[in-house]
RNA sequence: GGAGCCGUAGUUCAGUUGGUUAGAACGCCGGCCUGUCACGUCGGAGGUCGCGGGUUCGAGUCCCGUCGGCUCCGCCA
């Protein structure tokens, strides 16, 4: 039988009593987390959002709700009335923040019961909590595990961090649309079919960067939002379909102004988990962390920086590394501290995984007691050690080579040293250590497609002085210049993991022109995709550029995760299934129907 | 688009060179127990070995396919 509540109201939660309430008769409500019968003596585990606090059910003192407490199970919902008592000393449990109380039952309401849950919401220490697919299937009950709970909770901080400081520092909070217009470059997008008008589809925004610089074209002069994006792209450990940012635009700005808002407002959100992190971040150009670290989202807290040793193997007649210097590209080198000890077959393994990144080998030079390298054979004691001085190895150390294509070759090596810094164990997880990344260039070229494509978005302003550079790639034919243009762009990186991209915007028109033309967008095509946003240009377009950090990540760095569903209170599997609700599925027939779609099969 | 790992009671896992009746722990149900907090203890129920096909006298185990989960490469202006 179930008890309604009736007149009974929550006096406190169950993670707030403490020996100052000894003596209140006090009532809680909350789940059942576990109880442990002796008979006549019952204890319940009664746990809400706030805590765990022990409930007593004594058979002599209070035999009806002792008879209640029998009937409770696992995640029953219950309201219990009585006394808070203090713990004989040797009864305390230091484990619970109410450990040094408890609740003596006088009375038990049992308002809900409830099946046996599919898993074990909370196991034991020690025990592994169950596969994650049925726990993203029974998402509300996994969301009652305190973990989730607080990880959301420290969101819902973090959010209200944000608007305050956005709010001070005189921005306006702006919703922009989420049916909008499909445009063809980037990601690959979300579409709505129109009812109204056959044949046609909105898109779902992968980020609002039009509608924001419209905000700054009309005035607005400093928007920001927390938006909603929608990409459909295949997913990572750290991407979901859709994601959430904080997406920022300000009008008559420097980059500067942007640097010192965005460390002031990082700042102010890691104060909310004790960390007070440096400013002003340090600064890198993409050009040295592609050069000493490999990628373009460096993990600054443990050094193994990459060291250039083509002039250790210059002249040499072994074919791989003769042919990559003779086509220009790169042979580099990390150098693991003390890992001249690794074991063949670690060496496979650490070689597998440069493969996946393009490296088509991974040598080594192990400074031992004896001398040996993979490279011994082919090139001889002498040029070995060159190399192994080159990179600055000492005794005892372990070089790791690959040569290749700069891009491979950075791709490769960046990865593999931040796969040994985690299997060393060389990251100081305590650590918060952020840079800021800048001048990255303007277009990267595609090979595959024979053309370049906007590295940040066709937006991105040049740096002012890259702009007769451009209109000569442009309008002079010479387009192996626009290798060589650079962004205003900017990227905040913190621990490897990059918060946020930005940049200075077009706010002219002909510069804007220039690079549709630069993208290989003719006027036409250029006006069909952005005809109003050409048009908006033309009236009188402020200086302007913005920011948007990833809040999910931001989440993940601060709750310490390195899976994104563990921030997102209902997030999708990997295959960008929402196993809760069964997204996506088939819909009624007529819904098609009406909306002018046939399906094929 | 490609690759790797995983899939066996409700849950987490074990399961030998292919061989009798597929096990353990936790959970669940019932009994006992007045100070536990991962309570203890006695007993009990619980299995389409993801699914489909193949090899074999015989398949959880081997092969092929398929589905699902996780991770990585490509992709993500």
């Amino acid at each position: 039988m179930l008890d309604n509540l009736g007149d009974w109201r929550r006096t406190h939660s169950c993670g707030e009593l403490r020996l100052d309430h000894v003596g209140q008769t006090v009532t809680l409500m909350g789940w059942a987390a576990r109880r442990r019968d002796f008979g006549p003596l019952t204890f319940i585990d009664l746990r809400d959002r706030d805590g765990v606090t022990q409930v007593v059910c004594d058979a002599e003192r209070s035999p009806e709700a002792h008879m209640r407490a029998k009937e409770v199970r696992s995640e029953y919902v219950i309201a219990v009335r009585g006394p808070v008592v203090a713990r004989a000393a040797s009864q305390r449990n230091p484990k619970i923040a109410t450990g040094d109380v408890e609740v003596h039952a006088r009375e038990i309401r049992i308002l809900n019961d409830a099946r046996t849950p599919p898993f074990q919401i909370e196991p034991a220490p020690g025990e592994p909590l169950a596969g994650e697919d049925l726990r993203l299937r029974y998402r509300y009950l996994d969301l009652r595990r305190p973990q989730l709970q607080a990880n959301l909770r420290l969101r819902h901080r973090v959010i209200a961090e944000i608007r305050r400081y956005m709010d001070e520092q005189g921005f306006t909070e702006i919703e922009t649309p989420i049916l909008i217009k499909s445009t063809p470059e980037g990601a690959r997008d979300f579409i709505v079919p129109s009812r109204l008008h056959p044949g046609k589809f909105y898109a779902l925004p992968q980020s609002p960067q039009l509608f924001k610089q419209l905000c700054m074209i009309a005035g607005l002069d400093r928007y920001y939002q927390i938006a909603r994006c929608f990409r459909d792209e295949d997913l990572r450990a750290d991407r979901q379909p859709e994601f959430t940012q904080l997406d920022i635009e300000m009008s008559f700005i420097t980059p500067e102004e942007i640097y010192s808002l965005i460390e002031g407002l990082f700042q102010r959100i890691f104060r909310l988990i004790d960390v007070e992190l440096p400013v002003p971040f340090p600064r890198f150009s993409y050009a040295e962390v592609m050069s000493r670290f490999g990628t373009d989202k460096p993990d600054l807290r443990f050094g193994m920086e990459l060291c250039d040793l083509r002039s250790a193997v210059a002249g040499t007649s072994f074919a791989p590394f003769a042919r990559t210097l003779e086509d220009g590209g790169e042979i580099k080198g990390i150098v693991v501290k003390g890992g001249a000890g690794y074991s063949r077959k670690t060496l496979d393994e650490l070689q597998e995984f440069a493969k996946r990144y393009g490296a088509s080998a991974l040598a080594w030079i192990k400074l031992g007691d004896d001398l040996s390298s993979s490279l011994l054979k082919a090139l001889g004691q002498e040029a070995v050690v060159r190399i192994a001085d080159c990179a600055r190895a000492e005794r005892g150390d372990l070089v790791l080579l690959v040569a290749g294509k700069a891009k491979t070759v950075a791709a490769s090596l960046g990865a593999l040293r931040n796969e040994i810094a985690r299997r060393e164990g060389l990251i100081d997880e305590s650590k918060f250590a952020p840079l800021w990344v800048i001048d990255f260039p303007m277009f990267e070229y595609s090979e595959e497609d024979g053309r370049y494509y906007a590295m940040h978005h066709p937006f991105t302003s040049p740096v002012d002085e890259d702009l007769p550079l451009l209109e000569r790639a442009v309008e002079g034919g010479e387009t192996h210049l626009l290798g060589q243009l650079r962004a205003k762009a900017y990227d905040p990186v913190i621990n490897g993991v990059e918060l946020a991209s930005g940049s200075i915007r077009i706010h002219r028109r002909d510069v804007q022109r220039l690079i549709f033309k630069a993208l290989g967008l003719t006027e036409e095509e250029a006006r069909q995709r952005f005809g109003f946003f050409l048009d908006a240009l033309e009236y009188g377009t402020p200086p302007h550029g913005g920011i948007a950090p990833g809040i999910d990540r931001l989440m993940m760095l601060l709750v310490g995760t390195n899976n994104i569903r563990d921030v997102i209170a209902f997030p999708k599997t990997a295959a960008a299934v929402d196993l809760m609700i069964d997204a996506p599925s088939e819909v009624d027939p007529r819904l098609l129907a009406e909306l002018h779609i046939k399906v094929e099969r």
